[in-house]
DNA sequence: AGCCGATCGTCAGCGCTGCTGACTATCGCC
DNA sequence: GGCGATAGTCAGCAGCGCTGACGATCGGCT
């Protein structure tokens, strides 16, 4: 581990590897959405916001793992595509319920299609019982804890 | 797959995964190396510049994947800690040759074992092959081919 | 020798994210 | 009725990566 002569490979680094395949993983899936008018981003909000009951701003950004001001910028982006709007809670009026309009469900629907595909596409570099490994150890480590799925 | 009722759960997203697992690290990872005044970036700067003969920033930048606009900020700040230095290229006048100091080389040499240190509690939650299988996947997803180690 | 396109480092400027801090409206509670 | 807490909003800042421009320098051509 003397710093000289040893290449100290790059790929040998946490950070660097999962920078990198984040950032590939970024684009691909931006290039597939893109002719749908969206991206990853996107589309994770509205896969949250289409489970389960409806959700105020706040859950949402909660759920994402985002800010509660990124949220709004979020909500504002979808408002002027018509995929969602806002509507003042009834029983708490200091909430927005983020609602998806039907446009929003249709989108949805289309655009996860091609998340599945994107995925499996990006993944097809890895033999399925690897690919499976990655995402459970990934589980792990971005959620702090082992929360297998449903 | 359609969209209501089905929780579509967020750690199902590759995305979403990888974005949150390098996150985690990055946090860890800085959390580790800010008493040593440094971090996971300027660490793999100095690793990149002490590996085999000298570098320009260029191939530098190269190397890690940034670009050469990025590396002049990323040398301002090392030559701004003493810890690396530019000197014009006898050869090529057009290029910065960045050589570590000693002092950049004593703190590569500390700062390695804190990141070797902390790679390993970053993948404690894992059994050690399933680590070891992580970083196997991950290089082959981040870099797009299957360069196995040296 | 002189010229010209390419390259390296630098800088200014833009866009995207993510945050803090402040403000308004509203809630829940005393 | 009053008061602290909370939701959404907005302005502003910092980090990062990029584009586009510039001066200095190189290398090849004539």
């Amino acid at each position: 581990m003397t710093s000289d002569a040893r290449p100290e490979q790059l790929t040998d680094r946490l950070g660097y590897l999962l920078k990198h395949a984040h950032l590939r993983y970024t684009e691909t899936s931006a290039r597939a959405l893109a002719p749908l008018g969206t991206d990853g981003r996107e589309l994770a909000v509205l896969a949250v916001l289409a489970a389960g009951a409806p959700l105020s701003q706040q859950e949402a950004a909660g759920r994402l793992g985002v800010d509660r001001t990124t949220m709004v910028a979020l909500v504002d982006a979808l408002e002027a595509k018509s995929l969602a709007e806002r509507v003042r809670s009834p029983a708490d009026r200091r909430k927005n319920t983020v609602r998806l309009t039907d446009r929003g469900r249709q989108l949805l629907d289309r655009a996860e299609e091609v998340r599945l595909r994107t995925e499996r596409e990006f993944l097809a570099a890895l033999p399925a019982p690897d690919a499976a490994a990655l995402r459970a150890a990934l589980r792990v480590l971005a959620t702090g804890a082992d929360d297998r799925d449903s």
